[in-house]
DNA sequence: ATAATTTCCGAACATTAGTGCGGATATAAT
DNA sequence: ATTATATCCGCACTAATGTTCGGAAATTAT
């Protein structure tokens, strides 16, 4: 896709301000005053641009006749708040190969299922994915089946968090808390009552960090 | 304050609509049209009404000025969707008495802590709230210390739903997904490596049921 | 009934606001 | 350099749109 011009973002940025404030798209006129540029043709046309981009659409021969790709509807009933949509890549299961949001995957993400988490409990959800546990082989980490793992995919993690590793000799994958103590690398299973188990750092490859898990019993 | 007429409760109605469908507000001719009046006058006759009763707020002598009363501002960056409120009662620690919405404590929830969760994983959110768990004591449950558990208050739970029991003979309080087996209450740990127990049925009281658990790991 | 008030009508009117066009400038490709 | 291509400029044109105004019709008050 062709990248924005920088008088392009402005205009989309201007747009996005002006309904803010006012809960109705600007003029053609508004944005050119408002981005200071010279002509209303040329408003016009960066318009056509950002609509062939598919940043907005217009509505020909229509005052305000814009709608920021990517806006809801109003809404009326429960509360709304900010929320972060988060793909669902696959189950995690004894055994199975670790799901992992490869470049190629990121791409081609139209159609995956999606899982809405607020924002306030989530943070800004770059990067996030999603993962539903199968079976019970997660015990230690004190999650069971059905049990859905919100992960965001990093390899460096602080000692204390919680990661997905792989564990190289064995080729195995699991969560467990983490910690880096030089040479050795020490994972702890987050039931306490589970011994903690040391390897070579070398051996250990962190996938993805754990952010969050959410079980729901219906 | 004087009530709304037929036609403008029409208008009101036709506004919605409106900006519903397009993201943006009608022109006056688009209410004309939207609600077969005659003349546009009338339309603007109206609307000045509607603002009079504080309906809506008019920017005079701007094209598609409308803003009803009571709009939620336009939403950018993340998706906004719908969610609920569930309040955060306190806290669930070993030996420390559990926290229930008492008839008097739901009148007074203002200033409570309130957790939002999408209404799509939760459902209505009726007679929800949310517990904050304290130490290692709900191992047994697979939930650890921070742990976020949305409870629904109510007395009867179907075989196999988590619950919150209180067993009076020792006055203790757990969570175990829960068995009525006649005369004898079976209570088997979410961890499936623990073992039951059970109990006369007259012995163990139900105090909510758990609706689902929230693990953040910042 | 009569008067006062509200609502409606139709038709202009005056801005507001989207679009088109010739040509100037820039930016990129050959 | 030279051709394409993308942006910009100013201006005019026209459609879209809010407003005004005299008077009719309906509703309410006295």
């Amino acid at each position: 896709m062709k990248t924005l011009s920088e008088r392009q973002q402005l205009i989309l940025s201007f747009i996005e301000e002006f309904i803010e404030e006012h809960d109705y798209p600007p003029t053609v006129r508004d944005i050119q005053s408002g981005c200071g540029i010279s002509s209303t043709s040329v408003v016009s046309y960066n318009l056509d641009r950002l609509k062939d981009s598919g940043a907005l659409s217009r509505d020909s021969e229509v005052s305000r006749g814009l709608k920021l790709a990517g806006q809801k509807g109003g809404s009326s009933g429960p509360v709304s708040i900010d929320t972060v949509a988060v793909p669902l890549l696959g189950t995690i299961a004894a055994g199975s190969p670790f799901p992992m949001p490869e470049n190629d995957t990121w791409s081609d993400l139209t159609g995956q299922e999606l899982i809405d988490l607020p924002q306030a409990i989530i943070g800004t959800g770059d990067g996030l994915y999603a993962l539903k546990v199968r079976g019970e082989s997660m015990i230690d980490a004190l999650i069971c089946d059905g049990d859905l793992v919100i992960m965001e995919q990093t390899s460096t993690v602080r000692n204390g968090q919680m990661a997905a590793v792989r564990i190289k000799s064995d080729n195995s994958t699991t969560l467990k808390h983490y910690y880096a103590e030089g040479p050795r690398t020490r994972l702890e299973p987050a039931n306490p009552l589970m011994e903690a188990m040391t390897f070579n750092s070398d051996d250990v490859e962190v996938l993805s960090r754990v952010v969050g898990v959410w079980r729901y019993l219906g």
